[in-house]
DNA sequence: TTGAAAGCGTTACCAG
DNA sequence: CTGGTAACGCTTTCAA
């Protein structure tokens, strides 16, 4: 098989296009916006767009029309199928309107974030997404400058820039408090929360601390270990070191199903029976946590549905920047449930 | 707080910076470009564009230099693991030289696929990296008359389009059931390979049922069950069924570490002992493999080294076409290992 | 329903 | 080292 000499000449442009279909550019210009144009004239142009498999170019029509279809969404993690699963839900509610996603990892980095939102600006995205609440000065001032719409996800900041679409970390966890210490449990254990650049661990870890207080129980079993973003293979350390600390615990909360799992694999290994022995719930409803034995107790968090919600949002802004007065929310909250399985 | 007036009026352009730093446009062109100029003037410029916070439009600047900085990038499904990673290789590779991703998720959907392509095509990416050699005609075509370099990854097809990064799927499974029989499993069967759409899955089938009719040993216990990607929920039913079928089957080969997590946990549940009772073995070397119990035996595969392999590629093509007589190979085979452990 | 001209904001190219 | 001018390929705007 020999290699072609690259038909590269050079790729058609839209007046190849209108020259071949005897039109003015306008003409196929419109033909492929789906304007008005008559039936005879519209076939013959797109005979002509597929007989040389003309492609629009669309820097050159986002220069002129002075609108791209970008959307930009930033997650800390492509590989955390919670924000995986984000940005599948934007995907659904997004790409029916003709949007397209520009996704960038910042790596749970503020300053990777900060990089990637100048350079997403550059591309003049519509509206921009964000995961959480903490960004750098800079970030904040170059998106205030920007005037681009922005949407702060996965969490519920007081103040956000613009909209919100999330829920209260520190809220969700107090709730998997209270609901180990209806079972009983008194000396409860955390694990997590390690990483400062992992605002919702913290978070937890924070739900964590001020219920058990509110409970007059002891918030101080905390291992916090592993960053970010939380592994299956953090938790088996992590548990081992708290069960070195404090072996009379009864109950272990995880800030992740991830680390959840890797708990109950060190109390396997060391035979101790989950939950007769030690009880263990994780965060996050992960696939793992409904599949794995015994199935892990956990707060169950729509990722799916966030990322639905902030492309909804989305597309009331732009409707909103069109000058249909359409009001959204300045913050969304999303449901988030204790579910109870055999873990704990 | 208040909703500030907007202070949209309009972004400054580079003419703006211009004026304020009393230079030419072309100048500010090339200070942002790095290019020579007085250290003076640059920083008069630098000063100019931090007060007005300039950012240059992408579009412009790709309109007017004929080239983009983007490199697209389809994977068939974002949540797996797997590819995730090959997008992280990919980028830690491209993002030094400038490159940026253009993420697109097929959903191991052909059409899905050639849609994106024409998409991305668009906006005139610098080249494309696909997942798999299986693309529908019209794709192919498009391809081809875009000129623009195109790297397959996750296969070794016999003809790439241009150039390919992977490994032989029917290979590496016939390794697999060589590392079982030689294990002494005779009566072996398979799950998964489901999907007419997941070419990897059937090719690790087509790999199962060579290698064992060439042992000479009965290649017809294969429960074909669940879509694309294969999660953790469809090995414990195929396990079922499996069992079922074939009460003394030996050992399970899985499509994936995903159900044969799946499947080990059907097992458990049963009361059988693996691998004393029945081996399981998965493919791929997820995280989960290594910390769940028994640890899963497996095929590893270097899922951010296809990532990385395919940027260099990348890399490569665009020095190439840069007129630097850069040769990189068509195919760049990846290795992948049997990992034993627990499972089988 | 169709066409012609005028830009959009940047960089290439050539002068100075 | 610096500046003017002419594109880049499309859509807007205005006429016909």
């Amino acid at each position: 098989m020999s290699r072609m000499p690259a038909p590269k000449a050079t790729p058609p442009r839209m007046s190849d296009v209108a020259r071949l279909a005897g039109v003015s550019k306008m003409t196929v210009s419109r033909v492929m916006a789906g304007r008005s144009a008559s039936e005879a004239t519209r076939e013959r142009v797109r005979r002509a767009i597929e007989e040389l498999g003309y492609v629009a170019d669309a820097a050159a029509g986002a220069l002129s029309s002075g609108r791209t279809s970008f959307v930009a969404v930033l997650v800390p993690s492509l590989s955390s199928s919670n924000f995986s699963d984000t940005v599948s839900g934007l995907t659904a509610v997004l790409e029916p309107q003709g949007l397209e996603l520009l996704i960038g990892d910042t790596d749970y980095l503020p300053d990777r974030e900060e990089r990637l939102v100048r350079q997403m600006l550059r591309h003049q995205p519509r509206c921009i997404a964000l995961t959480g609440a903490q960004h750098t000065d800079a970030t904040r001032t170059l998106l205030q400058r920007s005037g681009v719409p922005v949407v702060e996800m996965w969490d519920l900041p007081a103040e956000p820039i613009d909209m919100a679409v999330g829920f209260s970390n520190v809220s969700a966890a107090r709730e998997m408090v209270r609901y180990l210490a209806d079972k009983g449990y008194r000396r409860i254990g955390f694990l997590g929360g390690a990483s400062e650049l992992d605002r919702r661990g913290l978070d937890r870890l924070k739900g964590y601390q001020l219920e058990m207080k509110a409970l007059g129980l002891d918030k101080h079993r905390v291992v916090r270990l592993g960053e970010s973003p939380v592994t299956m293979s953090h938790g088996a350390p992590a548990m081992a070191e708290l069960l070195e600390r404090w072996p009379d615990t009864q109950a272990v909360m995880c800030v992740s199903d991830m680390s959840a799992f890797g708990a109950i694999m060190e109390c396997q290994r060391r035979g101790l029976r989950v939950p007769d022995d030690i009880a263990i719930a994780g965060f996050g409803n992960f696939e793992i946590a409904a599949c794995c034995h015994p199935t892990i107790t956990t707060v169950s968090v729509d990722a799916y549905g966030i990322g639905q919600r902030t492309g909804e949002a989305i597309v009331a802004a732009l409707a909103a920047a069109d000058g249909e007065r359409a009001t959204h929310p300045a913050k969304t909250r999303i449901d988030y449930t204790v579910v109870p399985r055999e873990s704990a």
